[in-house]
DNA sequence: AATCAAATAT
DNA sequence: AATATTTGAT
């Protein structure tokens, strides 16, 4: 009795649990929206926050074979997801915002998915190799769901026996115009259409080039619906940052940025160690001058292997045939 | 545990 | 319309 009267205070103190395993009230009494509208995280997360990532100079590229909307939306389009959230349990009551898959995100897929292989190109390995930030399995699950219903259309389409539009190739437009721009706004890859045998893509690097990282502090206050608003616009340089103003439709998105230096999975690819600094990825192949570089590298990769099939060349580096010769030239080689 | 495809939900 | 989530099977 007495012992316990003169240290019950102590032994009461030592069972209180440390700081860090407290669960902070509030967080469980505001609503997900709520939280994500008024910006509220964990307080003991404090992650750097979802600093939208900077918008790079614009560097105005067509993309081939799509229809462009004039309207240049300045979203900031980053790469990363999930804002703060991703890491601690508590995160389990927030729930995420939904994925918007802009143009550029989408050919992130698809080029993870052609350099994995079709074999290989499963939720969780391509959600590695895209290392998007905050892109979860599911999300690329769901993705690829949808993504190989619509390559079973275009086989459908283009290996149909009957068909008059013999000519046709994987370029024609999908059968069911109600479907998705979005997938047409990245190139299938030839041999995503038959899986005969492994490609020669594998040769091509993954191209984990840095951007510089600018610094662009500016939080865009602008409902991100916008830009999915737009799904037939240009894979431009969309920063689409969802931010909450006063969403009817009630669900937000949240700002994709860059990924940070957490994960670095796919170094084992090409690329030269390098900086830890941010895998920052080139969106646009065609529009960065690391395209005609790249090109020309597969030319002589094409031609130290002693394949020289013109159709598969021009495959392989999504040109015309016709300008074939003008590489070809590059390189010295008349075909 | 992951994956897949289909159905269903938001 | 576009994603997410669930379901049931491998």
């Amino acid at each position: 009795m007495r012992e316990d009267d003169s240290n019950w205070f102590s032994r009461w103190e030592e069972e209180l649990p440390a700081p860090h395993e407290l669960m902070p009230l509030s967080q469980t009494l505001i609503t997900p929206d709520l939280a994500m509208a008024f910006d509220i995280r964990n307080p003991h997360l404090n992650t750097s926050q979802q600093i939208p990532q900077p918008p790079p100079p614009s560097n105005p590229l067509p993309s081939p074979g799509n229809p462009t909307h004039p309207n240049s939306v300045d979203f900031a389009d980053s790469a990363e997801l999930g804002s703060g959230i991703g890491g601690d349990e508590p995160a389990r009551t927030l729930k995420r915002p939904r994925l918007v898959w802009t143009p550029q995100l989408h050919k992130r897929f698809v080029d993870a998915v052609a350099h994995l292989g079709i074999k290989n190109a499963v939720p969780k390995t391509i959600m590695q190799l895209m290392s998007v930030d905050g892109l979860t399995r599911e999300n690329v699950a769901s993705h690829l769901q949808k993504y190989r219903l619509y390559l079973k259309r275009m086989q459908g389409l283009s290996a149909g026996g009957g068909g008059g539009g013999g000519g046709g190739g994987p370029l024609a437009a999908s059968a069911d115009p109600a479907t998705d721009h979005l997938f047409a706004s990245s190139p299938v890859p030839p041999h995503f259409l038959n899986p005969t045998r492994p490609n020669s893509d594998h040769f091509l690097p993954f191209v984990p080039v840095q951007t510089l990282q600018h610094h662009h502090h500016h939080q865009q206050h602008m409902a991100a619906a916008a830009a999915a608003a737009h799904p037939q616009l240009q894979p431009q340089y969309h920063r689409q940052v969802g931010q909450f103003g006063s969403p009817p439709n009630g669900h937000f998105e949240h700002p994709f940025l860059t990924r940070q230096p957490q994960a670095q999975p796919l170094h084992r690819m090409g690329a030269p160690m390098h900086n830890p600094v941010a895998a920052n990825y080139v969106e646009d192949m065609e529009s960065a001058n690391a395209a005609g570089a790249r090109k020309v590298v597969a030319v002589i990769l094409m031609l130290l292997i002693g394949t020289l099939e013109s159709r598969l060349l021009s495959a392989v580096l999504q040109i015309q045939e016709s300008q074939l010769s003008c590489f070809c030239g590059i390189i010295g080689y008349v075909p």
